[in-house]
DNA sequence: GGATAAGCGAGACGGTACGTCACGTCTTCCT
DNA sequence: AGGAAGACGTGACGTACCGTCTCGCTTATCC
């Protein structure tokens, strides 16, 4: 692994302003939301020229990405109670409150929108946002499985699908609420998808 | 019921013009999808001057949402062959493949990320794509309830969000297909949480 | 002299909507300026329809030309002393006493340039506005002369362009005061153009 | 004396785009007068962006303005022969023959309209078109002044307000022409208002 | 250590679309 | 037929951002 920087020629890339960026781009999602962001007013709550935003990122779609992949990717919960149920009354109790408290919801339905007419944008949404959750999700079932809770044979995959979809449905499409109740009795729901711990016999 | 004709005064507004308005806004939004849909473009494509759209409608989310709720509601599939997992089955396929064909994903995540903006558009885009699809799956639901093939006691609301949910997740986030392998295991999972008839005796 | 109404067909023009809008146009004029003045304001401002305004006049222009004519030479003073000096003194003072306190200037000028872009408009503006007041000035005049305090072969016509001409320059280019001191310097200009009545001896 | 090169940040503004702008205002004007200008046909005329236009004048009149202000003032005639009957008859000749032949009138009358809605354009008004034709006949009468062919007590404002009020007067607002006889009657009336030698004695 | 490259802030520039305003014409109903 | 209401196509408005481009200046590496 050659891991030197590549030494290039010329003035290196500042990661001061780099980070200032993203922080501005953050504030401003969270302040107004994914439609109001303009890289003109990133560059200005930045002190920052548009041609260094646009130097590193295409569009303000990737810029918001980044900068609110990392921020979401630090605040997903990692639950290990030893308990299948347990961990999922957990994981979704605190994932849902973050849904409930941030504007991630907002902005995950502009970058969702903005992916169709960006291939690039799209790979990067799914890796950035959704695989990061997926995983979290699934290291739960593993575990789950390793302890014999659910069977070896489970569709891991489609019970992820199961899990995230109605949350998602129910925030961007239903704007239904997202509380307690509804957390305990989707559990409820994936619990009964997942636990056939083959009845043997 | 408001069945006066209306009486107004002045002169009356022209269906022709709006249907024409609503054609054209259907044709551009199949031909390049949502964010590429202007209001120049739609009064261009229709003959039709800026200021007659902005008169009827208060923005390209308002216009678009209306043009494309009735065309969608209109080729919602409406199985009924009396047995709930071929209902399922028909509905799921036929559903999938209208995702699948059109660019009827593309639209709603426009639509649901502009909701987010916008009180009255949530409202109308709800009434307008998620209760009409709803319902349809409401029917089928409550038809198989009848039949005694699923309790009485089935939560219907969360049902419907565990069969909207996943399709939509893995439509708009995952960029995964809806292809029929995935219908069938969709609604093999949908019976699991389903038929519960309490076999009791 | 067939002087009856034509008696035509139909409804007859309403002489009561006519003043209405005569009158909502001299106060939007007085109030807000020519530039500002809209047909549609108008039609408002009177509660009449813009189609009834624009039966009777062809242009904003021409409107306004009727509406504030009849208002203008209404205020015209017509002073008789038996004096020239005195006359002219008065006439002057009063005059622009008027251009001072009303927005005659900001009409006339909205006018004039109007009338370089319509033949008729300018005809009707040199009747309506301009000659009206070389009459007023002419009858002064005309009265010395046959007084004897000024020449038989005196350019009447040159004449009222001498008194006329920088009145307006100075108001409608140069910004200047049109107060008592200029009036009385003017006046004394006048004089010395006019009185030549040729001592004889 | 700011003779500093101005050093600004950022990139400097286009001296070659202005004077596009400057003169496709200027051939517009000419061409179709100052009512049928606008800033978009000359963004399109000069194939320039509207914004760019609005960057630098705040308004069609302020462009107008600074268009037609150079190349009114580069063609005023400045006649020296050492006579002041002489010097008034070429200036005035030459002056009016530029007034007949330009569409100067129509500018003016426009521009003269427009600055009684902007007392800023008022001021550029009267400092770009009046003061410098003033200026150029100032000269004319202190030379004669200084040759003794005019009282030094005359009243140079007042000599000028009527030199071209009538001239306007008779333009802008009666239409009358601004011929060669004109301009000699014109010239001879002046003498009689300047000429006042004293008579000794 | 001087040349050579970038990085960077500032801001001008050609564009596109916005949403608004008033235009002048029209259609409908009412008087 | 006159008239009020008001829909309509049209054209320009002035604004907001876009993404690109020149500037002058700074900060590095390379010869």
């Amino acid at each position: 692994m050659n891991n030197r920087p590549p030494a290039r020629r010329g003035r290196p890339r500042s990661q001061a302003t780099r980070q200032t960026i993203l922080r501005a781009t953050n504030a401003l999602l969270e302040a107004h939301g994914y439609t109001a962001l303009t890289i003109e007013g990133v560059a200005e709550q930045a002190g920052v020229s548009k041609s260094t935003i646009y130097r590193w990122w295409a569009s303000k779609a990737e810029l918001a990405m980044e900068a609110y992949a990392a921020s979401a990717a630090a605040r997903l919960p990692l639950p290990d109670t030893g308990d299948l149920a347990a961990d999922l009354l957990a994981f979704g109790e605190q994932f849902c409150q973050l849904l409930r408290t941030t504007s991630t919801p907002k902005i995950m339905s502009g970058l969702a929108a903005a992916a169709f007419d960006d291939q690039a944008l799209a790979q990067a949404f799914r890796h950035g946002f959704i695989s990061t959750r997926r995983t979290a999700m699934q290291h739960i079932l593993e575990r789950a499985s390793e302890r014999g809770e659910i069977a070896a044979s489970t569709n891991i995959e489609q019970a992820l699908d199961h899990f995230y979809g109605p949350i998602f449905y129910r925030l961007l499409f239903r704007g239904a609420p997202i509380d307690t109740l509804f957390v305990q009795q989707h559990v409820q729901a994936m619990l009964t998808l997942l636990e056939r711990p083959a009845p043997s016999s």
